[in-house]
DNA sequence: ATCCATAATGCGGTACTCTTGCAATAGCAG
DNA sequence: CTGCTATTGCAAGAGTACCGCATTATGGAT
């Protein structure tokens, strides 16, 4: 643990925006919030689904959707979509764009300032600003990469596997 | 029309691939292939659906599917990813990146070129290959830019609208 | 401490996208 | 023409996300 403080800090500075937007503190939001705080992963909406019943047995996912949606419109969280399969939700303080395998689904975390210059290339050329991190950048980890040079098969960029590290 | 000449080419090398692969050169195979190659927008399944049963009707929804997924295999057609909603297909012969606005869903096309940079570092820096293909860049375009400044409620990254385009 | 307007829940159902099992059909090689 | 088998159509199902509605419970006002 990084450290409880921090992140009750943290905590408290949700809570608070939630409330000035007219928000209530109910059960399902405050798991939520705890889980995606303490969270290490990238959960995906089934997997907050799981680990909010763990926490407390009986809450609804259309309940849980609509906690992240709400989060989502006070900019506390986003989702990120990775290809096919369930996007995945992140605070949006600690926010980075994704790396993410087609193959085995790792996700690897990188700074969006790798990002600046072809951004300011695509706003000028198309006046179009990116947000890289609203979807992750597919491609192939290392792992994937030499697995299928020895074994070079058909490397079809389908359908990938899907992750799971709430 | 360009030229039927250059399109029937292409026809032509398409129909080997599928037969020297030991597939069959049936009725919706045929027409998705012609759908794929005169269509000038960027169809989601759904679309190429529409349009086969609209040339030929009868065809089911799950043989388009199984259609579109033997020619991605056979690295004739590729799909690419665009925040929510449908994936939608293209040649893999005429391959470029898409950007699509989350507000609008208008999709822009972008020469691979742009990404050589990033993918040179992201393949140093993290071991990784990226394939910038398969999932659009999400973001928001000039109008949609515009329109927010004019009257910036709340900007969700969200919930992209649906595009249409076959 | 209690009240109460209304934000939010749980439930069931729905929409959308894509996949699969299976019996019947139809390409295409010989 | 014949026969092997790839492919089809149909129906059902899986995965992800959303919605309407009656009911509950939060939090500010009393």
């Amino acid at each position: 643990m990084v450290s409880a403080r921090i992140t009750d800090t943290q905590q408290e500075s949700i809570y608070d925006a939630i409330r000035q937007a007219g928000g209530r503190l109910t059960v399902p939001m405050r798991i939520v919030v705890a889980i995606v705080l303490d969270g290490d992963g990238h959960p995906t909406a089934d997997d907050i689904i799981a680990e909010a019943n763990r926490r407390i047995p009986g809450i609804a996912p259309s309940t849980i959707y609509r906690v992240l949606g709400r989060l989502d419109e006070l900019n506390i969280i986003e989702h990120v979509h990775a290809g096919t399969g369930a996007a995945f939700y992140q605070l949006k303080a600690s926010s980075h764009v994704h790396l993410v395998c087609n193959e085995c689904g790792t996700i690897i975390n990188i700074p969006e300032k790798l990002f600046t210059q072809l951004s300011k290339t695509i706003r000028h050329q198309y006046q179009f600003e990116i947000g890289p991190r609203h979807a992750a950048i597919m491609g192939r980890c290392a792992d994937c990469l030499e697995r299928d040079s020895a074994n070079p098969d058909h490397l079809h960029a389908n359908t990938p596997h899907h992750h799971h590290a709430p």
